[in-house]
DNA sequence: CCACAGGATCTTTTT
DNA sequence: GATCCTGTGG
């Protein structure tokens, strides 16, 4: 098997002397890189699969991962193997450790919108920028491993932001919740000043893995060093080039930290790239090329030399979704290459609507991945606000929902009595109802349908803490719907058509945790944490090898690859993305080093997206594009000039420009026909 | 005191 | 097109 890996690869795969960093270009081979070396420490060298711990940053990648290594690992060797993203084993050490932090075993974990309605709360204000500016402050010092004491605020701004933290914690506290960025947080604090947990976690791993190194955080590197730091035996995979997450906290620096943290590191670069042809390789390298990096690197492959890269200037957007996916049909037919073949990339989510909307008239299939997310969907986030309070019933915000959702007499101002009294009670809105003081604040007519509503998700939340065996998962949720009458109540609130897709919807969450819960032998209150870190629903394995073209944003493309790739919207503005100029603060002093710092970043997205192609890559941008209600004149992006495409051939405008819907048609006809 | 209907306002990227 | 916010009727 490890014969099958080139020299560095093999290097990469068998070297175990001490940590070791991979630098692994764009379709280097660095998956299997790592699955190769989890096989060889199992197969090889005696390592207990349950001791190897892989850590990726989606779950897409970790199953991925999870799947490539069984079927080089017999089943019985790979019982035990952890392989999750970051997030995952942050939930599963805090359940485990759960008490050494005062916080139960089922805690709550609240996504970014839970978060930002408490700080909305706190703030006082419905300036919806001003609290995403807050929140992302928050999160920022949270990844950077600071507590609110350690910041020396240095504008107003930034004391008011210190203050909401400081509540904001006391807050989660009180819910018995947690956000995203404490799930690594929280580990690494306790690991800090507990030795015995520290301890207990650095032997129990034997040897750790982290895929996509370069957009580890401050807090995620210290988290890995903490765990590794008795054995030092850990390999790290990144590509700096591919560096697309500082917006969340993530840092290259880290991987130079990285060489100064451990002298002994053994680093390993991965230039071979099996993926693409010359043409798409040589403008990927020439973008980067405008990026000072850190480690350097020349890609090369042996796919032969491919054809040219065109470039297609739009009239508009509209065109601009109708021609791709015209341009798409007829390649499908001519070259005889499956839908699956093709993708088309974009910077923003909002791009993908209007694509949707010409394929399905071009009667193209198509999978969205990424994106908006199942988990978003309001009558999603209304069940899973019955099941957190389940759960646990100090989780005040799934309880305002739940409580609220649907409608059962309980309202506005019930609910702002109910709270006023839980704050002066010390306890959470749950609690308060069965509080014996509670009808000086709340009319006995209000608080009837409240007790009615706290005795059912007591009952409920008894049996659901019983043993799988006692309460099936199935019985309960089923026993739930069936109470709170949700399909009527969407129904009522929507046309058929839209609720008959909501309600399935819900029926594919309960087939899901149903399935979730028999095959990894879990109760229903388990389950919940996993959810908050579900993004998409994982579809059966059916579903999910459908031939379709692939439709996603550029972050969610990383680590796919298509034979033939269209990105569209490659325009100033739009890539490299430009917040609007008066958001906050004065656009002239917003300083110089950042807004190159943003740009690179935003190169290296232009990076990403190029390497996804194998074959072909078409770019296409809009002369004009709509922005609210405003049309504006657009200009292709200067990475288009960078990639240094001077050949004329390769730029195009709009083969179907100014053509009625009937000429289009025949001319598409036409391209089918005559390759 | 509660619910609903219609209007304005957005849209970077995600665990 | 979807979500929030506001004003009006039950």
């Amino acid at each position: 098997m490890i014969n099958q890996l080139n020299p560095s690869q093999k290097e990469a795969a068998i070297y175990l002397d001490g940590p070791c960093l991979v630098l692994a270009g764009a379709g280097s081979g660095k998956t299997r890189v790592i699955t190769q070396k989890i096989a060889y420490l199992i197969n090889q060298c005696g390592y207990e699969a349950r001791s190897i711990v892989a850590l990726t940053f989606t779950n897409k990648a970790a199953k991925e991962m999870v799947e490539r290594v069984s079927q080089i690992v017999d089943k019985r060797l790979s019982k035990g193997l952890t392989v999750c993203t970051f997030h995952a084993l942050g939930v599963r050490f805090l359940r485990q450790e759960a008490k050494h932090l005062g916080l139960k075993e089922h805690f709550s974990i609240l996504d970014a919108t839970d978060a930002g309605q408490i700080i909305q709360e706190m703030v006082g204000t419905t300036d919806k920028i001003r609290i995403r500016i807050i929140q992302q402050q928050i999160s920022l010092w949270k990844n950077n491993l600071l507590e609110p004491d350690d910041i020396q605020p240095a504008t107003p701004d930034e004391k008011e932001a210190q203050r909401i933290y400081r509540n904001y914690e006391a807050t989660l506290k009180a819910y018995q919740s947690v956000d995203f960025d404490d799930l690594i947080r929280l580990p690494v604090l306790l690991m800090r000043h507990n030795e015995e947990v520290c301890d207990r976690w650095q032997k129990r791993i034997k040897y750790l893995l982290v895929d996509e190194y370069q957009d580890t955080n401050i807090c995620q590197y210290e988290w890995v060093k903490l765990l590794t730091a008795w054995h030092r035996r850990f390999t790290a995979v990144g590509d700096d080039d591919q560096a697309i997450y500082a917006w969340r906290g993530a840092t290259i620096e880290n991987l130079a930290k990285l060489t100064q943290d451990y002298t002994d590191l053994k680093i390993i670069k991965l230039e071979q790239n099996y993926r693409s042809v010359d043409t798409v390789l040589n403008a990927a390298n020439q973008v980067i090329a405008n990026n000072p990096n850190l480690f350097k690197k020349t890609l090369w492959s042996t796919l032969g030399k491919g054809e040219p890269i065109q470039v297609i200037s739009m009239e508009n957007e509209e065109a601009e979704a109708e021609t791709v996916g015209m341009r798409i049909s007829a390649a499908h037919f001519n070259k005889k290459a499956q839908w699956k073949d093709f993708a088309v990339l974009y910077r923003g989510n909002h791009q993908a609507r209007i694509i949707e909307k010409a394929f399905r008239q071009l009667r193209i299939p198509y999978t969205i991945s990424g994106g908006q997310s199942f988990f978003d969907k309001a009558e999603i986030r209304d069940i899973l606000a019955y099941l957190r309070l389940i759960a646990n019933n100090q989780d005040d915000p799934a309880f305002i929902r739940a409580v609220t959702t649907p409608k059962r007499g309980v309202g506005q101002t019930t609910l702002q009595h109910l709270g006023e009294f839980a704050v002066s009670k010390q306890c959470a809105l749950f609690e308060a109802i069965f509080h014996e003081n509670v009808d000086t604040v709340i009319q006995e007519r209000q608080l009837k349908p409240l007790r009615l509503f706290a005795d059912f998700i007591q009952d409920i939340q008894k049996r659901a803490h019983q043993a799988v065996e006692i309460q099936n998962p199935t019985v309960l949720l089923d026993e739930l719907m069936t109470y709170i009458r949700y399909e009527d109540f969407l129904y009522e609130h929507h046309d058929d058509r839209s609720a008959q897709n909501r309600w399935q919807n819900v029926l594919d969450l309960n087939e899901w945790l149903k399935r979730k819960a028999e095959e990894d032998d879990m109760r229903l209150i388990d389950l919940v944490q996993h959810i908050a870190l579900i993004t998409m629903l994982e579809r059966n394995e059916q579903e999910q090898e459908q031939d379709a073209v692939t439709l996603s944003t550029l972050h969610a493309s990383k680590g796919l690859e298509f034979p033939y790739v269209h990105m569209v919207g490659v325009e100033e503005g739009l890539l490299p993305h430009m917040g609007k100029e008066d958001e906050y603060g004065d656009p002239n002093k917003d300083n110089e080093e950042l807004y190159i710092q943003r740009i690179q970043e935003e190169r290296r997205l232009m990076y990403v997206g190029i390497t996804r192609a194998q074959y072909e890559l078409t770019l296409t941008w809009c002369k004009k594009r709509k922005r609210n209600r405003e049309e504006l004149n657009r200009e292709p992006s200067r990475f288009i000039a960078e990639m240094g495409l001077e050949d004329k051939q390769q730029r195009l405008s709009d083969p179907f420009k100014g053509m009625s819907a009937k000429e289009r048609l025949a001319q598409l006809k036409q391209m089918i026909q005559k390759p």
